[in-house]
DNA sequence: AACACATTGACCTCAAGTTG
DNA sequence: CAACTTGAGGTCAATGTGTT
């Protein structure tokens, strides 16, 4: 089997590696009164055999691993018994890299997580699981996200979302000779610097425009981002799996993120980094770094300009973002949204509520909670 | 009811970059 | 230069839906 010879050949590079190369031997007649030398001679080879013998518990060991790693299921299954704390724990921080923040910020390691954090996402995160940070599972399974969701928007679904042949956005040369992707991100071409709000953002790539009033409603309601009554783009291809987007109809979907994390509705980091991954998308860089390493984009802090505006604006009630959420929520969990906005239910709700509202009181009674 | 197929996220390895 | 980090790419088993 090619992959178990594979591993066997690093594993024994591996070993090779950690062993201390013997010392070259010196020859057996030795001047006299040299003693001193002689016994050190002799402890470096008891130490010698010493390692040997390490080095052979170490490739018994990783024999027993092997056998154990052939019997080891490779995917965890469904099912509470199956799921583990450290399974959960990279689920956590997966659905973390997409609805909050892609790329975990230097001070998140630095800081003292028994002081309140600014960030309200944290704060949740950090009251359910205070060690996530410093644990290597969360970095890893943050990593393992980004670079899937990236992959897969860039090299699976880009042709479809744009439009175009596939090759004009997967090969690198071709993606960084098209005139329409420069356009779309905003490049300037005589500072070569891009345009933190480019085009690509907005509906009907026309750019920020001159009324000021409609850019608002028209900012981050690319139809690359989403897209109402068609199948809905990146945001969809992220929650739903690529299949959503380039297959018509109905389609097998076992396992999609969304399902696997729970989500029902967007957040402002999803779309702040749907947003910053249809403009990698189209750059001329070929990895998903904080910042670009040709375009020179930061991306990180973009995604981060992104997001805190989005929820400014959805705190302070401001009708164009809510507007914007609301068409991305019904373009990508169309089921849940029906189901969840039906003004029937909430009607019956709110009817409800207000019979406890008139209700009588009494003063006798106390509630904790 | 049982099977086949299509699709998925998880897992694994490797290469390139970074640090001390 | 070794040890560590990061991201890409390939493979695989689990699973929902359609078909017999």
């Amino acid at each position: 089997m090619p992959a178990s010879h594979a591993t066997s050949t690093s594993r024994a590079t591996r070993s090779r590696a950690l062993t201390p190369r013997p010392a070259p031997l010196r020859s057996a007649r030795l001047p006299p009164g040299e003693l001193e030398e002689e016994e050190q001679e002799e402890a470096l080879r008891l130490q010698q055999a010493a390692n040997e013998e390490l080095e052979e518990q170490f490739e018994a060991a990783n024999r027993e691993l092997a056998k154990y790693k052939l019997k080891k299921r490779k995917r965890t299954a469904i099912g509470p018994s199956a799921v583990t704390d450290v399974y959960k724990l990279a689920l956590a921080a997966k659905k973390f890299t997409v609805t909050e923040e892609p790329w975990a910020s230097e001070d998140f390691f630095a800081k003292d997580i028994h002081q309140e954090p600014d960030d309200e996402s944290l704060r949740r995160l950090l009251m359910v699981l205070p060690d996530a940070f410093l644990d290597p599972k969360f970095t890893q399974g943050m990593q393992c996200q980004r670079s899937t969701t990236a992959h897969r928007i860039r090299y699976v679904v880009g042709a479809t979302i744009f439009k175009c042949d596939p090759t004009d956005i997967t090969q690198a040369k071709k993606r960084r000779s098209t005139p329409r992707w420069d356009q779309l991100l905003g490049l300037d071409p005589a500072s070569k610097a891009y345009d933190p709000l480019p085009p690509v953002l907005y509906t009907d790539d026309s750019g920020a425009g001159t009324n000021e009033d409609a850019e608002a409603a028209r900012l981050f309601r690319s139809s690359y981002i989403t897209r109402i009554g068609h199948h809905a783009r990146t945001l969809s291809c992220i929650f739903n799996g690529p299949s959503s987007i380039t297959r018509e109809g109905k389609v097998n979907t076992p396992r999609v993120c969304a399902k696997i994390w729970g989500v029902e509705e967007l957040t402002p980091g999803a779309i702040a980094f749907a947003a910053i991954m249809v403009r990698w998308v189209l750059s001329p860089d070929d990895i998903f770094e904080p910042i670009g390493r040709l375009s020179g984009i930061h991306y990180h802090n973009d995604f981060l300009a992104y997001r805190d505006m989005i929820t400014d604006a959805l705190r302070k009630k401001k009708k164009p973002i809510h507007h914007v959420l609301y068409t991305h929520n019904k373009a990508v969990f169309p089921d849940m949204f029906t189901s969840l906005r039906s003004k029937k239910a909430d009607d019956r709700l709110a009817a409800a509520r207000k019979l406890y509202d008139d209700a009588s009181e009494d003063e006798d009674y106390t509630y904790d909670g």
